[in-house]
DNA sequence: CTGAAAGCGCTAACAT
DNA sequence: ATGTTAGCGCTTTCAG
C-alpha cells in the first residue's frame, strides 16, 4: 500500500500538504493542490481510513440498524440510504439487529461503540429506552425512520394519517361494510405500526358515521401467506360479506387479493382491497394502495445525517415523510 | 471514550497486558485477564477500531459486495452472510454496486482500498478482468458466491444441473412439450446464470430424446411480472399448448401461475410449472422448485471467509454449494 | 500558503 | 507472564 510520504516526496510538498490537497481542508495553492493530485493518481494512492479517522476522528462510514434484511420494506429502505451514502464517498456499516437477541445487545454495547461510524440511522427498529440512551451515548448523530422514538430525531410518518386515507378512499367509494386485516398483538415489533393503522381505519370510520364491526377484524402477520388466510376466514364463511378490505400491508393485501380470486369473487366489482406501503408486486397485481415510498425515505434519512456530518448551519428541520394514495384496479365504488 | 490507559491503571497492569487480555493474543495469568475483564466491563471500555486496526492491521470488518438490495434472493444471501459475520463479532460494511456506474467504478478503486475491511464477500456478480485484478490488488481474502469468477475463490452452484434437475422433473413425470421462460439477453448482469439454465434446460431434454421447440421458449426479465407476461405470450395463443413450463426463477414462475389462472388453466391439471431459487413466495403459492438456500449461501460464505481470516490451517476447501428439488402443488404427470 | 512535529489509541516486538 | 517502547499512517496545531 503506497502511503502518505511517497505522494509528498513525488509532489515535492510535505505530507500536511498532500493531506491538505486531498482533504479540502485547509487552504492549499491551486498549483500545490493539481501537483498532489497527479502524484496521487499516479501512485494509486487512497487515504487509509484506519490512519486518518485516528487521527481525525472522522471514519467516513455511516452505520445503518435494521431488522430485518429479507423483507422488502426493509431491503428498500436500506437500498436508498446506501446508495445516497455512497454517492457522498461513504461507507456504509451494516447492523442487522434481529437475528438473535444476543447479537442484538451486542450491537448496542459493543458494535456500535467501536467508533468506526460517524453516524448512525436506525430503520424502522423499536428501540428500548436502555438502547436509546446507549445510542444517545455513543455522541453522534443519529436518526431514526419510522418513529416516533422518544429521545431520537427521527423521520416519521403518520401511519394513522396513511390508515385513514385508505379507508377515506373506500368510504368515497360508498363501501360501509369494511373489514381490516392487520394488527396482532405478536408483530408489533416496530414502533406499533400495525396498531396506529388500525386505529387510523377506526377513526376513519368513526368521520363517516360507521360502527366499526369486530367480525370485520382479522389479525394477520404482515406476510402474504398471512392476509391471505385472514381474508379467507372474512371471506368464506357464511355470515354477511364486508364488500371491502383494508390490509394494513401490500403483502396482506396481496394475500387477500389471492384468496378472493380463489373464492371466485370479483375484484373489484364485487370486493375492493386496499393495501399499504408501495410495495413492488403492487404494480403487478394492480393492487390500489397509499404508497409511503421507501426508497425516498432510506435516501431523506441519508441526507439529513450528511446535511449534519458536513456541519449544515443547523441540523436540518425534518420533515414529516410523504404518501400518497395510488388508486390502481382492486377498488372501485359499491 | 474511556481509553486503555484507564483500563490498565483500574486493573493495575499495563496497557499491553490489557490489549493482550482483552484480544487474547499472547499469554496472560488468569487472575490478570480477570482484572483487566471486570476493569474494562465496570468502565464500560471497548476497544477502539480506529486504532487497533491501524496498529494491528486488522479491522474486524468484512466487506461484501451485492449488486442490488431489494431483490430478494440478494438482500437474503446478504441477510445469511452477515448474521454470520456478527456472530463472529465483525461488522459488515455493504457495498452496493450497481446504482451507477460512477459508483460502481469508486467502489473498486477507491472505497475498498481504504483499508476498511479484512476480507471481502462478492455475491453474485459479473466482474470484469479490470475489476478482478482489483479484486486481487488488494492482498485480501477474497470470495465470490455464484461464480465461477475465473481468479477468484467461488462457492459456486453449478447452475447447469439446477436447470437439468427441475426439468428431468417435468420429463418424469411425462412431460414432453415442455416451455421455457429466461434468459433474455439484456439480463445477463449476473455471471450468465439465465443461459446457463436454459442450457440445462435443453441438456435435459435432449437426453430425454425431446428436440427443443424454439416456439416453446420466452424470454424474459426475472420479474414476476416478466413471468407473466411470458407466459400469457406462451399460453395464450391458438397454438398448441405446453403441458408444462419451467421458467429460470420463481418469480416468474409465480407470474406464470398467475397467469394461467387468469386464462382459466388449471394448474397442475392442465399445466405443471416449476421455478428455481427457494423463493419465500414459493411456498406460499406452493410452487415446485429448485431451491438453492440463499441464506445458506450467504452463511457458508461468510464461514469460509472466517476460516481464512482466523487462520485456519489451508483455505478450508470450498465445496460445491448445495440445491434440492422441492416437490411443491403445480407439477402433475400429464 | 506551507512545513515541522506532536499526537490519535492501540499493538507487537523486545526485554526482563 | 508482564512492562517498555516504538511505531501504525494520517491530521492538525503551531510557527513561519
Amino acid at each position: 500500500m503506497v502511503s502518505i510520504d511517497e505522494v509528498a516526496r513525488l509532489a515535492g510538498v510535505s505530507t500536511a500538504t498532500v493531506s491538505r490537497a486531498l482533504s479540502g481542508r485547509g487552504h492549499v495553492s491551486e498549483r500545490a493542490r493539481e501537483r498532489v493530485r497527479s502524484a496521487a493518481d499516479s501512485l494509486g494512492y487512497v487515504v487509509s481510513s484506519r490512519a486518518s479517522s485516528l487521527a481525525s476522528g472522522r471514519t467516513q462510514n455511516v452505520g445503518v440498524i435494521v431488522p430485518f434484511l429479507d423483507r422488502w420494506f426493509f431491503s428498500t429502505v436500506l437500498s436508498g440510504a446506501t446508495s445516497a451514502l455512497m454517492r457522498a464517498g461513504y461507507d456504509v456499516t451494516l447492523y442487522n439487529i434481529t437475528a438473535d437477541a444476543a447479537v442484538r445487545r451486542e450491537v448496542f454495547s459493543t458494535f456500535l461503540r467501536r467508533q468506526r461510524v460517524d453516524a448512525v440511522i436506525a430503520v424502522a427498529i423499536e428501540l428500548d429506552e436502555h438502547e436509546t440512551s446507549q445510542l444517545q451515548g455513543l455522541g453522534l448523530p443519529v436518526i431514526g425512520i419510522g418513529g416516533p422514538n422518544p429521545g431520537l430525531r427521527t423521520l416519521s410518518l403518520d401511519q394513522t394519517a396513511l390508515a385513514c386515507l385508505a379507508t377515506e378512499h373506500l368510504i368515497a367509494l360508498g363501501h360501509r361494510d369494511i373489514a381490516h386485516i392487520g394488527a396482532a398483538a405478536e408483530f408489533e415489533a416496530d414502533f406499533r405500526v400495525p396498531s396506529r393503522r388500525r386505529s387510523g381505519f377506526e377513526q376513519a370510520l368513526a368521520q363517516a358515521g360507521i360502527t366499526p364491526d369486530p367480525a370485520l377484524f382479522e389479525p394477520a402477520d404482515f406476510t402474504v401467506d398471512g392476509g391471505y388466510r385472514a381474508a379467507r376466514r372474512l371471506l368464506g364463511g357464511t355470515g354477511p360479506r364486508p364488500s371491502a378490505i383494508f390490509a394494513a400491508s401490500d403483502e396482506m393485501a396481496i394475500g387477500a387479493l389471492v384468496a378472493a380470486r380463489d373464492l371466485g369473487i370479483r375484484v373489484p366489482q364485487d370486493l375492493s382491497i386496499v393495501g399499504i406501503d408501495g410495495h413492488e408486486l403492487g404494480e403487478f397485481f394492480g393492487l390500489t394502495t397509499v404508497d409511503q415510498f421507501p426508497l425516498a425515505q432510506g435516501e431523506r434519512a441519508a441526507s439529513a445525517i450528511l446535511a449534519q456530518l458536513e456541519g449544515a448551519s443547523d441540523a436540518a428541520a425534518v420533515a414529516d415523510l410523504p404518501y400518497e394514495l395510488i388508486t390502481r384496479g382492486t377498488t372501485a365504488p359499491v
